[in-house]
DNA sequence: GCCGATTTGTCCGTATGTATC
DNA sequence: CGATACATACGGACAAATCGG
């Protein structure tokens, strides 16, 4: 599948709007207008609108004119969205970044870990540690636990490199769902030997739970990032009760 | 408009799986069954299932069957989600609640402030701080810069309940778009005065702009959230780009 | 205040492509 | 390979809200 209509059509719109050729809150082209200038159908604009909306590019409601809403944030800083992984989020941002490996060992589930982590009782998983320098500043402590059985021969080299590389590109495997969970928590004594935490002492912890096409949740994910170089963005659309 | 149908069928198979009608991991009906069940077209049936999707309730690939990975969180945290007030999110989660009006003003936008909210230069805005207490505990700073123009006869009585409950049922104002950022930021004189911070330094910060239907951005907010309080929750998904 | 044109919201039926099993 | 399942796209229809004359 090369890349889908409505993807293209969204991407385009998008990137018109990130250029400015829309003023902000200035008006957005009618429906019946852009099915012409896209040679597309109702469905398929529409399909393309509904993720400028969901992203918070444009605004739409019924009988009204669509409004462009964008806004340009003026910060470069660390942004987490979508499954990213550290490699990818930084090479967007086109910054330096190192991975250390600073703990790598097999274990088993017990009822604990289990309990926090929603892991089958007494499988087998890699627990690995590692830390992220961007531009030279230690930033993200990560601490990943993968069921062995999902990711055979994982090796620290590997680990040292992008993981879901490997599990991607060697392995096969699609990833495709993940749940984060976003929290605010003291810093730990291992946080506070990796990371130069300063005066602060707390971090942000998305803590995370990743699937594969199997429907299996093969991963528990930790990150535990240095509060100064954290952001996480998001838009919500209030529904209308009535 | 009663309740679109889309919706109402969304809302149905959530509760299903929310009941544990179909186990996790198991497997979720094929569209096939589900449009003969709901008396629907695919279309419609499918906006509702990509809503699941995207919530994070099921994961479905192409030619695969669909499989439920809901897991049931024992939240009995503080969450946000959408564009939910205080009141309504304290209410779905059966709480006492309570809103103390701290400052009350009226203000001109500077250079400053328009920099930081992105609200125009000059404009006369409200300044509103508050502090939410949940069963007894100061949980949050709420700061609230609204253009007067937009909300107009603001009082500290009206601050003192739901601004927002006043703005949609008295004043009829549509809101429509919020965008939200999430940060970690030391904690100030004023965070430590109002909210019992104990041995944290940090808080957790959500900064926001809301719309109205009109296209106009009427409100900055920023909620100083205690961080033992305080949780966010994701779901993503991955796109394939093959 | 009403009416009609415009615009977005919802829904349907159908066809075709493509990955999986 | 065929059957099954989801993914994408089209075209048509009607409803509901808005806005201007």
């Amino acid at each position: 599948m090369p890349t889908a209509k409505f993807e293209t059509i969204y991407k385009d719109m998008k990137e018109k709007i990130e250029k400015g050729m829309y003023q902000s809150e200035g008006i957005f082209p009618a429906e019946s207008t852009l099915t012409a200038e896209y040679d597309c159908s109702r469905a398929t604009l529409r399909r393309a609108l509904a993720r400028l909306i969901e992203r918070g590019y444009i605004q739409a409601g019924q009988g009204r004119r669509m409004r462009v809403i964008y806004q340009p944030t003026e910060q470069h800083e660390f942004m987490i969205g979508g499954i990213e992984s550290f490699r990818e989020a930084a090479a967007r941002n086109h910054f330096q970044f190192v991975t250390r490996v600073i703990h790598f060992a097999e274990e088993v589930v017990d009822e604990k870990i289990a309990k926090k982590t929603s892991l089958p009782l007494g499988s087998n998983i890699y627990e690995v540690r590692r830390v992220r320098y961007l531009e030279g500043k230690a930033l993200i402590l990560d601490i990943n636990l993968f069921l062995c059985e999902a990711v055979p021969n994982l090796t620290p080299e590997i680990a040292n490199g992008s993981i879901y590389d490997y599990l991607e590109n060697e392995l096969g495997m699609v990833i495709v769902t993940s749940h984060r969970r976003m929290t605010v928590e003291h810093a730990t004594a291992l946080d506070n030997k990796w990371l130069e935490m300063g005066d602060y002492n707390c971090l942000a912890v998305v803590s995370g739970r990743t699937y594969n096409a199997a429907g299996i949740q093969f991963e528990y994910t930790q990150s535990r990032h240095h509060p100064e170089y954290f952001c996480f963005e998001d838009t919500a659309t209030r529904r209308r009760t009535r």
